[in-house]
DNA sequence: GGCATTGAAAAGAATCGTTATAATTTGATA
DNA sequence: TATCAAATTATAACGATTCTTTTCAATGCC
């Protein structure tokens, strides 16, 4: 099961940190901070806020996250840590998982000075639904 | 020249404007409101960071500059706004322009839904000196 | 087995970047 | 130069994130 995959860091398994993975297991929402709490409050009334970070972060340590700065102002979680883009609304910040690959090779003389790490390429647009509320305003 | 670009947005210009389009023109440090701030709290030390934030906000408006995400909690501007994509360091977040062009196509089931506007590439990594910091640690 | 010690996790408090408000000042136009 | 909309500034508020303290659970020791 996929949930494991969390189990397995040597971490305490704490009822709000399950909480919190039950939530990430399989979720393409790409949520924030915000986000985890909300939906995790209900279950757990007492969980704060330092508890996501701090679960977050050791997730992110972890490699079982990545971090994602797409939206200005608050951090975006993905549970999903293969290779892929994204495609982001710029209106409602919905983000879409691409898994398609491209080549992104770059000069020497650029490569030897960086060493890179990774790539992550944004779309950036509108999605079906904000593009109808956009065609609505008169 | 390439100053003028500023100028002719039909907004009132004045000496804080002006220092802060002066600190911008040919800037490629990808600079924060902070580092807007204290660039130009010599010549003007009334400045605030309400001027900044404002003045960056217009001039975003305007299309004169590009507001990135790249850094996690707080803004980073680039007063190029021609296509382009960039090379982060994940350690010092210094940023360095790649002119280079991709083929970013996509199929045609994803674009019918999203109306793509543009596309950004983040290559991130170790800058040089951030490596041989890095080496320094036994 | 009970108790002290340790270290990690949770909660509450504080900080940081940014935005909003309101009063004053300024630049552009007539 | 007088007018007025627009810009600046100080201050306060806010949301997102981080820091510090407190709590708790696991372990070792008597």
């Amino acid at each position: 099961m996929e949930m494991d995959k969390y189990r397995n860091f040597g971490i305490k398994l704490t009822p709000q940190r399950l909480a919190i993975f039950k939530f990430l297991n399989g979720n393409r929402s790409h949520p924030s901070a915000d986000d985890i709490f909300n939906a995790v409050k209900n279950e757990y009334p007492t969980m704060s806020f330092a508890t996501v970070y701090n679960t977050m972060d050791v997730l992110k340590s972890k490699g079982a996250i990545r971090e994602l700065t797409i939206e200005s102002g608050k951090k975006r979680y993905d549970p999903d840590c293969s290779q892929h883009h994204h495609l982001i609304c710029v209106e409602c910040k919905v983000v879409v998982d691409i898994f398609k690959e491209f080549n992104l090779s770059l000069s020497s003389d650029i490569t030897k000075d960086f060493n890179i790490k990774g790539t992550h390429i944004e779309f950036y647009g509108l999605c079906k639904r904000c593009k109808i509320l956009a065609g609505k305003k008169h």
